[in-house]
DNA sequence: GATGAATGAGCCTTCATTCAT
DNA sequence: AATGAATGAAGGCTCATTCAT
C-alpha cells in the first residue's frame, strides 16, 4: 500500500458508510461506531482523515451537493444553449437524476437539510445551493419570459422539485422520477407562450 | 398546587417547551434538560406527563397535525361546498395558516418529518397526514377534472405546498404566505377549464 | 371512617403489599409506586405510616420472623415441657409452617438475609433470630446430651434447617415440608442415645 | 498500553472490584461507579468489556461459580476413584475451600442466590451449580447406600453445606471450616454402614 | 387521612475523542 | 497508516421523598 493515496481511497470509503449508516438508522443515530464499521475500519480514523465527525458530516454533504451540480451540469452541456426548454428540463433531470434518488442519498439530503438550520456550516452550503438552483432556472427563463414572471416561475419549478422530491422521501416506493418530469414538464408548458414552444 | 387540571396545563406547557428548544438547537439537542428548562420545569415531569421523552416528541408531532388539520377544516367549513375553487384555496389557505408558519413550528415539522424516517410511530402519523392532503385535494378536484387528470393536479399542488414550504424552511426571511398563494392559485387556474373558472 | 384504627389497617396491608411486590419483582424492584400499587393506596402513605421505605421494609422483615416465632411458640406450648424430642420438632415444624413456605415470604426472607448484611437493623433483627433458634436447640439437647454435644448437634439442625429452606428457595416447587422434616427427625435420630429415644 | 492482552487483565480485575463492591456495600448499591471505582479504571470500561453492568454481574457468578467447581474438581482429582467415602470429604472440602470463604465471595454468593430468582440468567446457573452438588454427591453415595437412601443422604449433605454456608454469611466471624466438615464427616459417618467406613 | 404534583439525586449507558503503540 | 484502549461529558430515566391541598 503506497502512503500517498490512502487519502483517496479512506475517505470516499468513509463518505459512503456515513451515508449507509444514515440510510439504515437515521443522522441522530449514526455514531462514529456504526459508520465505522460500516466501512470495516476503526472509529478512530475518522478523526485522522476528517478531523471529527463533523468534519466527515460536512465532507458528505459537499459530496451529495457536488454530485447533483454534477448531474445538472453534464445535462447543460449536452444541451444546445439557445434550447430553452431543453435546458430547463436538464436542470429537472440532473434533480432527479438516478444517483440522486437512491434511498441513500434522499435520507442523507434530508437529514441534512433539516440539520442545516442549526449547523452555520451545513446551512451555507445548503443555501448556496438552493440559490443555485434558482437562478440557473432564473437565467433561462429571462431569455424567453419578462424578468418578473421569470422569477414567478423559476420559484415554481423549484418549489415542484424540492416537493415531490420531499414527498418522495417518505413514500415507500421513493421518488417516482417519471412522474416528477411530467408534473414539472406540464407546469412550464402552461407557462411559457405558444411561440417559445413551438420553436422546438 | 392545585389537585385536578395540571395536566391541562403541563402538557401545552412542555409541548411549546419542546417547540421552542427544536427552535433554538435542534431536534438532536433538545435534550430533557432543555425542554424542561424552557418550561421551567424540572425534567422528572417529562416521564411524569408523557412517559418518556419520546412520548413528548410524538405529543409534540400530534399537536402540530392536529393544529394544521384544523386550520384548513376550520377554512373549508366557512366555504360554500360547491365553490371548488374556493375549497382549494381553504386548503392551501391552511396550509400557509400562520400558525404553522411560526418558525418554532416549521423548524419542528421539517425535524419530524426527517425523524419520521426512522421512528414507525411519527412515520405513521406523517404519511397519515400527507395521504390526507393528497386525498382532501382529489376530492375537490374531480368534481371538475377527470379522475386522472385530477390526481395528476392534486400531486402537483401538493408537491407545490410542500416545496413551498421546505424552501421557505431555509430562507432567512420564512415562509412568503402571499407568495405561496400566488404561485398555487396561478397553478390552479392554468388546470382548470375556462368555464370553472368563470363561474365563481 | 374511624381516625383511630387507620393504622391498623394500612400498616398490613402495606406489609403484604411489600411482600407481593418483592415475590413478583425483588427486592431491588420493588419501590415505592409498586408497592403502594399492589396495596392500591398513593406511594405517599408510605411515608405517613413507616416513616419511609426503610421503615416499611424494616416493619416487613419484623412481621415475618415475628409470624415465625409465633408458629414455633404455639407448638411448643403444645408440647410437654419433658418431651425433648416432641419439642425439637415443635421447633423445627414451626420453621417449616405453611405461612412460612409460602413463595412470598420466603423470598421475602431470603432478599432480608441477603440485605441484612448492609444493613445495622435488618442485621441485628436476623442476628437475634438466627440466635433464638441456636439458643432454642441446645436448651431442649442439653437436657439429653452433655453441653458440647448439645451445640454440635444443635449446629446440625440448624444448618440442616436453613440449608433446606435455602434450597427450596430455588427450586421451582418450593421448599418440600415432609421431606424438610425426614431429613431432620433422621437426624436427630442419630445423634441421639436409644434410651433418650425409647423414652416416648 | 500494550494492544494485545488487556481484556486478560481488565477482565478479572473488574470482577473482583464487583466482588469488593458487593463485599462492602451490597449488590444494590454496588453501582457501576462504585465498581469501577475499586478497579480504578472509568466506568465506562465496563460497558467496553462486558457490554453493561448485567453482564458484569453475570461474568462474576460465572467466575464464582468456576472457582467453586474447580475446587470440588481438584481434590477429586487427587483421591482414589474407590475411596467413596474420601470423595464425598472432597466434594464437601471444596465447597469450603478458603477461596470460597472469603467474605467477598460469601456476600457475592449470597446476593446472586437472592436475586437468581427474578433473573432468568443467573437462576439458570445457579440452578446448575445446585444440581451438580447434588448429582455429584448421590454418584458416590450409591456405591454404597441403595438408590433411595443416597439420594436422601445427599440432600442431607447438600442442605449442611448450604445451610452452614449461609448461617456463617451472617455471621460475624465468618464460616468455620473446620466445624462445617466435622458436622458433615459426623453426618456421613452415622448415614454409612459400617463396614464400608471400616474399609479405609 | 390521603393524594397528585413535583423534584433532585443518582444510575446506566452512549459517544466522540485522545493516546500509545 | 491504523487501531485498541480508555475516558469524560452528557443524556434519558427511575425513584424516594416532600409539599400543598
Amino acid at each position: 500500500m503506497p502512503k500517498v493515496g490512502m487519502p483517496a481511497i479512506r475517505k470516499p470509503q468513509l463518505i459512503n458508510a456515513t451515508m449507509e449508516a444514515i440510510n439504515s438508522a437515521g443522522l441522530q443515530k449514526a455514531s462514529v461506531a456504526m459508520i465505522s464499521g460500516y466501512a470495516g475500519v476503526s472509529p478512530a480514523i475518522i478523526n485522522h482523515y476528517f478531523g471529527g465527525k463533523n468534519g466527515l458530516l460536512e465532507a458528505t454533504m459537499r459530496f451529495v451537493l457536488r454530485q447533483l451540480a454534477d448531474g445538472v451540469q453534464s445535462r447543460l452541456q449536452e444541451t444546445d444553449k439557445n434550447d430553452v426548454v431543453g435546458r430547463i428540463k436538464a436542470i429537472v433531470g440532473g434533480n432527479f437524476d438516478p444517483r440522486q434518488l437512491d434511498s441513500k442519498v434522499v435520507k442523507t439530503w434530508l437529514a441534512f437539510w433539516s440539520q442545516a438550520m442549526h449547523d452555520e456550516q451545513l446551512y451555507r452550503l445548503q443555501r448556496a445551493n438552493e440559490k443555485r438552483l434558482l437562478s440557473h432556472l432564473v437565467y433561462e427563463l429571462k431569455r424567453v419570459l419578462p424578468r418578473e414572471q421569470a422569477i414567478f416561475v423559476a420559484q415554481g419549478i423549484a418549489a415542484l422539485i424540492d416537493g415531490i422530491w420531499l414527498r418522495g422521501a417518505l413514500t415507500p416506493t421513493g421518488i417516482n422520477s417519471d412522474l416528477a418530469q411530467k408534473l414539472i414538464g406540464d407546469y412550464l408548458r402552461l407557462q411559457l407562450p405558444e411561440e417559445i414552444l413551438s420553436r422546438y
